[in-house]
DNA sequence: TTGAAAGCGCTAACAA
DNA sequence: TTGTTAGCGCTTTCAA
């Protein structure tokens, strides 16, 4: 900065006031120093800068996902990213991998940059950890979990309707003898579908002994395994509602080898690529991750502009869409 | 840090030994810091820290890539974070979008946030705005394409050998009149897949006037029309080599609709999710995102580690993956 | 083993 | 409209 300021002729502040676009510098001046920038190929130091400046903001915000690699957290960060251009701001991302330590030492990452905000999908059990943060003033948004020890503001899918939605689909078709796929039972999602799966149940009046729950099913293997078993039972489910992407994976594989993929029927919740294209189609409720990513971001910046009002949980509904696998009826 | 310094009763330098883990501390008076950090809930700042360590460095790099809601960059961006985590490095990322402009804005944005390094795919045509980073010893790999303009390291698919391969796969199947799909000709991949193309034409001795070369596809709805167009011809081909991605989703719809996905053999370049899944089984030649993000933050970590040996091109092999769509013959 | 002082690149406050 | 000075939180240098 004081090379550019001595290659136009002018003080340091000057050149401070034409990088940060204030008022009060003649067109001559402005037209100095932008040239000397341009010549010197000089970039600003972004955090020496918020080292002094009030409130110390960096533009930086962070955010906590699953994976990167999962096209679930790629379209929720895609979202975020949009939000966070329109206003300058760069991202972070860390993968979390459902570890609990990994959640921690990335928060730690974060916060030792200065990010002037997170958003979240929690991987441990409790965030009280960040209470301080949160006294501080630190925006946090919480995605597709709520976070658990602290109160903050969240954005989540309506995991209950959803799960209700579909199981209603599959009653309405007729079946009664109906299976419900979970994956790990510590994760908060899968306990409010099962919870919309239940309650639609008993709307229906269909006792729990009619249906069968597996869960903590890890994987495509451990998904297809359990099927397989299912359907072997002397009184098999004749609908499967699997709460999550790779156990429907798992379930569609399952029932290829067993060649029930036309008679026995499936809905899955979360959409998969390519989905119509298999036959059956397979019929899903659809998540909205860009939409919980955009109301997320949107949510962070409001608080950064200083919007102190309630703390606020956005619900993002869910789609259903059928495809054909769900809408086979219970074999005769 | 000065905080923390009075509630350990040490100065402010001592507080700096304990969190850089350096030496000639005792132990008495680390346990007393490390305390007192606790008690206070210190994070240090890393940034500035880095304004007055040697090198400035920030542990901090950045990523660009096309769009971080796309799978392929999600698995190079997860590979990279993976390297990045193992030495406490921070990854910005960055979507591009195929637009020059927002390569230089985000470049800009992480040079201003002082990054120790970058690894990027290019979206503009020449990368010579970047010569002076380059002098200045500023650590860069680019991935999927080269850089032009300016000599780095680079991590790139094998595109030639891949398209090459899938191209005598279906020569060897007795296909001649196969015809090519690629997207915007200006991206440089999809010119490199053509010329794997051409040369094993070349090699078979396969007139170009057999073939069918359509380019400039932009996405599945343009993929499918020119699929349809073609087949509609008096002497149609009886194989298709689709050069990307969207476009294969957009020639398997268009199969379907006509009726043809029997009998018109079809490769495409990179892997679809459930690809396995559908009938007749896609086969394609497969890309190895998470290989590439591995290689290229290795070479980044190298350089940072002081190599200054010669720049290295390195090559990401593909592979073939026969799965039914490639290995129908031509028709009768 | 420990700490005091200077300074990294910038912005805030204030003076000219 | 412009510039000067102090100081943000840390590391470097050097002295105790």
């Amino acid at each position: 900065m004081r090379d550019v300021a001595r290659y136009a002729g002018v003080g340091i502040k000057t050149v401070s006031r034409v990088i940060n676009s204030e008022p009060n510098v003649s067109a001559a001046t402005l037209a100095r120093v932008t040239e000397a920038i341009a010549q010197l190929n000089y970039e600003p130091d972004i955090h020496a800068g918020s080292l002094r400046r009030r409130g110390g903001v960096t533009r930086t915000i962070g955010l906590l996902v699953g994976s990167v690699a999962n096209p679930f957290a790629g379209s929720i960060h895609r979202a975020v990213e949009d939000r966070a251009l329109e206003r300058g701001f760069a991202v972070f991302t860390s993968s979390l991998d459902e570890d609990p330590s990994r959640e921690r030492s990335a928060v730690s990452a974060f916060l030792r940059r200065r990010v002037d905000g997170v958003i979240l999908t929690r991987a441990s059990p409790s965030q009280a950890y960040l209470l301080p943060e949160v006294q501080r003033g630190l925006p946090m948004v919480f995605v597709d979990r709520p976070a658990t020890g602290i109160e903050t503001d969240a954005v989540l899918t309506d995991n209950i309707d959803g799960a209700a939605l579909a199981t209603r689909h599959l009653i309405d078709r007729g079946h009664r003898r109906i299976a419900f796929l979970g994956d790990r039972a510590d994760i908060w999602t899968v306990g409010q579908r099962r919870e919309g799966f239940l309650r639609e149940l008993g709307v229906a009046g269909i006792s729990t002994r009619e249906v069968s729950i597996v869960e903590n099913l890890e994987d495509e293997l451990t998904a297809a395994s359990a099927v397989r078993d299912l359907l072997r039972l002397d009184d098999p489910p004749t609908a499967i509602f699997s709460s999550q992407n790779l156990i429907t994976i798992g379930a569609i594989r399952a029932l290829r080898t067993l060649e029930l993929q036309r008679r026995v029927a499936l809905v899955g919740f979360d959409d998969l690529p390519m989905a119509d294209l298999l036959e059956p189609g397979i019929s899903v409720v659809s998540q909205n991750p860009s939409a919980i990513g955009d109301a997320a971001a949107r949510q962070l910046f409001a608080r950064l502009d200083g919007d102190d009002g309630p703390l606020r949980t956005t619900v993002i509904p869910t789609t259903f869409i059928a495809r054909g696998s769900g809408e086979i009826p219970p074999a005769a």
